[in-house]
DNA sequence: GTCATACTTGACTGAAACACTCGGGTTTGC
DNA sequence: GCAAACCCGAGTGTTTCAGTCAAGTATGAC
């Protein structure tokens, strides 16, 4: 399963929606300026959790998103699923490598890998998220190590 | 920690070297025609594979490359690491999304992430590898899921 | 009914990474 | 001194990423 920026970006999405969900549908717009995250990325995003079921929309002024399901039923997995092409992680028959033997050998070791990632973010509901944040006295800061580069732009 | 068809290759050489180094160095040449990988890209892996101590090599005619310690010693991880680029998987701190709460959130499950797919690498050996390989009858066909498209090229 | 809000869609793009290749080296056994 | 092998760095086509842009459509408020 591949992680990037787009999956991230989800959860993150999908965490600021369930902790603004509770006074009807929240726009994009809010958790584009709260998150730091581009409209129109944003927007790129909630298209494939639409579809995916993961979100609902309301269109219309007063409208937005809001989760499908409770966020108890929500895993981090899902949301990574949604946005982030559906890789085969061993590229075990996308190739000429991995041949008689030796294929299913390194085959069945990145299958096992698959899933050992795939259970773990299987048991990551987004209500344990919003949680773990709601517990979290205001700021604790542990971002100290933040590079020069990305404090630049 | 990403995964690539760099690191995949990597492993899959390595295990070619465990496999056939009990009679001296192995050249590459002969990994390359087994494992059908480009002698030209595994010449580059070897060189990190190198530099990183985990293969030694010998050169002029009869030369090659061994493991530069037992295969019990070595792990996918190790192996992994040492061709793939060192990537800041969090990611926070890189871009000017993740603030003040939110950020620690996500930036957590990143980071436990990170860990369990480092735990699950690093605790499987070279030498495991090479055992489950050997104790395979032959080639007992489980490849029969080979998809159409992959058998074209 | 018009207007502003907000979702919806798809095409487009610059930059980076990936997966190699190429052309030259150097070392060393024979 | 030849050829087998390692060594190394630059170059390159393709794909993906990350994000933008421009055009919609639906709907609540007035």
């Amino acid at each position: 399963m591949r992680l990037t920026t787009k999956g991230r970006f989800a959860v993150t999405a999908m965490l600021d929606l369930a902790l603004h969900g509770s006074q009807g549908p929240v726009a994009l717009a809010g958790i584009s300026e709260r998150q730091k995250i581009s409209l129109s990325y944003l927007e790129q995003l909630f298209g494939k959790l639409r579809r995916r079921e993961l979100v609902e929309s309301v269109r219309g002024p007063g409208g937005g998103y809001h989760l499908a399901r409770d966020a108890s039923l929500v895993s981090v997995a899902d949301i990574v699923r949604a946005v982030e092409e559906p890789i085969d992680s061993t590229q075990c028959g996308g190739r000429e490598n991995c041949h008689d033997n030796s294929r299913c050998m390194t085959h069945d070791l990145w299958v096992e890998l698959n899933h050992t990632v795939y259970d773990f973010l299987e048991g990551v509901k987004l209500s344990q998220l919003v949680e773990r944040q709601r517990s979290k006295p205001v700021n604790l800061v542990r971002g100290t190590r933040v590079r020069p580069h990305s404090m630049a732009v």
